[in-house]
Order: structure tokens, then C-alpha cells, then sequence
DNA sequence: TACGCGTGGCA
DNA sequence: TTGCCAAGCGT
């Protein structure tokens, strides 16, 4: 049973923290604006917690920055050209977001009028929302009083109890945890507030335990062990996979690119054309058009989030008839690097050293 | 339930 | 260089 007049400060003690420590981004509403009537706009709220799922605040910034210039609201990303969504996502990772992205943004103006759903679990219905999201938006966007379990939280819960069972298996028990500290009022800044908490003072590494709001009432803080929580369950190594990029340059300066399926790794996404990814040393020839290859120096490096890749280069210069294949030429004038996911960035760098006159 | 799914920064 | 880590979701 919590006592609760320890339950009320808790919230009260991190919220003053988070009056005088909250950071300042793009998509959030000041505490002291907050307290004096502002809202956040749900759509920005909804499209930053989509950017910063598994990703952090300094790479999501500039994405979160050119996709609200570009598409205002809900209606003009409804309207947007896939294509063009994908590209501008490009390299922020974990493309399944920006298709789920799209699909929401369709289904709001389709099924909810253009305005976002105001309850978790009708948040929780839309691609790409899960329980995380739709608990966030809810409390950010519509001051609901629900329970937002991130990974921030999860660290705070475990080392606030010092409770040592290893993640994900912890999951429920932090999540109890988490309820049951969750304040009826101010519910956006209060999760906003222990997720600040968690990226600046309480984590991962060499917590700040000596400036936390919650370090007298911390357990793992008096035990010693905040460093080392929370525990997780350990990891299975990364194999290395091996595979073949082909790099083709038409004479106009068009590129041959592909558009990868819908589905899997890198969905969606443009794409050079290459041989599948496999175990064995090198997979066999598969060039994408009969053209004269040529191997480029050194190999393409990259790492996902279960195995290593080594991409063998080659390219080619191509007639202007050329036969595209199952790709698409690319003009030299609409053709950007920054289009392509990162690891087939890393392919063109290295393949235009061999043409013989990179631009 | 466990796994597939990106990327960049850091020690 | 290598491994770990960051505001999870879908299947």
C-alpha cells in the first residue's frame, strides 16, 4: 500500500525539477506555457513520439523540423506521395515507421475527420501506435492521466525500487510501478518530466544521482547498484552477412536504383540493385544488367540491428538505351544520396571514387 | 513470446 | 574496433 502523502510529493517533487530543468524542444510546450492554458498540437505531439521511438532527441530534431515545414498537418501528410515521405525519412532508421506514419495520417482524415483520436485506446488502433505512443499522446496532447512506460521509465522504476529482475521480463512489475506514481494532475508534464529525468540525470551510465529530485527516496541509489540497473536479459551476438551492390551510371548521369518491397528490411526504400545477403563469404554474380562491371576498392560496411554487412561494390557505365531491368533510372538532377537509407549512402560513397570522373 | 527492424554516438 | 545504447511496434 503507498502512503499517500509520499505518493503526492513524489509527482510534486519531480514536477518543480521539471519547472526549472525541462528541456527545450520543437514539438513540446514549456511547463510555464503548459500552466498557463497552451496545448501542444496532437499532431506535432503524435509525429515527434513516432521519430523518437528507439531513436534519440539529437537525430530526430532535424527530421521532426523539415517534416512539420513540409507537411503542416495531418491532411497535407495524408496527401503526401509516399516516395517522398520515404525519402525524407531516409536515415533516421526503422523505416516500418514511416509507412505506419503514412497509414495513420490516412486513416485520421479518412475515419477520424483530420483530428486525432483524444483516449489511449482509440490512439492505440492507429498503425504505428503502441502502447507507449498512444499513453504519451494521451497525456501530452489531451491531459489524460495515463501511465507512459518508456525505456526512461522502466530505468527509473527499477532503480527508484531497486528492483533487479532482468528486462523484459520486468516489464509488468515496472509498469505497476509506474501507475502507481502516476499524479492526476499535469499528467503530460509529469511524463514528460521522468523522461527528462531518465536522458539527463538518471542514465544509463554514471547516473547523477548527486543532483536527482528523487535521490533520497531512491533504493538503488542506497543499495549502491543504479548503475547497474536495470538488469537485461543478454543479447545474442550479430552474425556477418556478406552481399553484392551494383552501382550503374547511365551517360546522362542517371542512376539505376530500385525500390525495395513493401515488406522486411529497409521496406520501401530506394535501393541499389544487388545480390541477396547471406552467411557464406560472398553470394554468387547477380548484376542487376548486362553491363561491364567493374569492382570498386574495399567493401561497404554497415550494422543493423541483428547482424553486420559487407557489400562488395561494382559499377558501370551505361548507354543511354540502356535497359533498366527491374529498376528505374534516376535523373542525375533529382538523384540525392540523402533520399537512400545509410547503408546505401555508404555504397555510393564508396562506388563514386569508381567512376572516372565523380562529380 | 520472441524476433525483425536502423542509425549514430560513445566508452 | 567493437559492443552497448536510445521516447517501441508489428507479427
Amino acid at each position: 500500500m503507498r502512503d499517500d502523502a509520499d505518493f503526492t510529493r513524489r509527482a510534486a517533487d519531480l514536477l518543480a525539477w521539471y519547472d526549472a530543468n525541462a528541456r527545450e524542444m520543437p514539438w513540446r510546450v514549456p511547463p510555464a506555457d503548459r500552466t498557463a492554458g497552451a496545448r501542444p498540437d496532437p499532431y506535432a505531439v503524435w509525429l515527434s513520439e513516432v521519430m523518437l521511438q528507439q531513436t534519440t532527441v539529437a537525430a530526430v530534431r532535424g527530421y521532426f523540423q523539415r517534416f512539420m515545414a513540409r507537411w503542416p498537418d495531418v491532411a497535407a501528410l495524408a496527401a503526401a506521395e509516399d516516395g517522398e515521405v520515404m525519402a525524407e525519412w531516409a536515415g533516421l532508421g526503422y523505416y516500418a515507421r514511416a509507412r505506419n506514419l503514412l497509414k495513420c495520417a490516412r486513416v485520421v482524415v479518412a475515419e477520424h475527420d483530420g483530428r486525432f483520436p483524444d483516449t489511449r485506446s482509440a490512439l492505440q488502433a492507429l498503425p504505428g501506435i503502441g502502447p507507449y505512443t498512444a499513453a504519451a499522446i494521451a497525456a501530452i496532447a489531451f491531459d489524460r492521466s495515463e501511465v507512459v512506460v518508456d525505456g526512461n521509465v522502466e530505468r527509473v522504476m527499477a532503480r527508484l525500487h531497486d528492483h533487479r529482475a532482468p528486462l523484459p521480463r520486468a516489464k509488468p512489475v515496472l509498469t505497476e510501478m509506474a501507475a502507481a506514481l502516476t499524479p492526476d494532475a499535469r499528467p503530460g508534464d509529469y511524463a514528460q518530466a521522468v523522461m527528462d529525468l531518465g536522458a539527463t540525470i538518471c542514465t544509463p551510465k554514471k547516473p547523477a544521482c548527486g543532483i536527482c529530485p528523487w535521490c533520497a527516496p531512491c533504493a538503488a541509489r542506497a543499495a549502491g547498484s543504479a548503475a547497474d540497473l536495470p538488469a537485461k536479459t543478454p543479447k545474442k551476438a550479430k552474425p556477418v552477412r556478406h552481399g553484392r551492390a551494383y552501382v550503374a551510371r547511365r551517360r546522362d548521369g542517371a542512376y539505376l536504383l530500385e525500390r525495395r518491397p513493401e515488406r522486411g528490411l529497409l521496406g520501401g526504400m530506394l535501393g541499389w540493385p544487388g545480390s541477396e545477403w547471406t552467411d557464406a563469404q560472398l553470394p554468387p554474380e547477380a548484376p542487376p544488367v548486362a553491363a561491364p562491371w567493374r569492382a570498386v576498392a574495399g567493401e561497404a560496411r554497415h550494422t543493423f540491428t541483428h547482424f553486420h554487412l559487407r557489400l562488395r561494390i561494382y559499377v558501370a557505365d551505361l548507354a543511354l538505351d540502356a535497359d533498366p531491368g527491374t529498376g528505374v533510372f534516376i535523373p542525375a538532377q533529382e538523384f540525392r544520396p540523402s533520399d537512400m537509407p545509410t547503408v546505401m549512402r555508404k555504397v555510393f560513397d564508396l562506388a563514386r571514387d569508381g567512376f572516372d570522373d565523380p562529380e
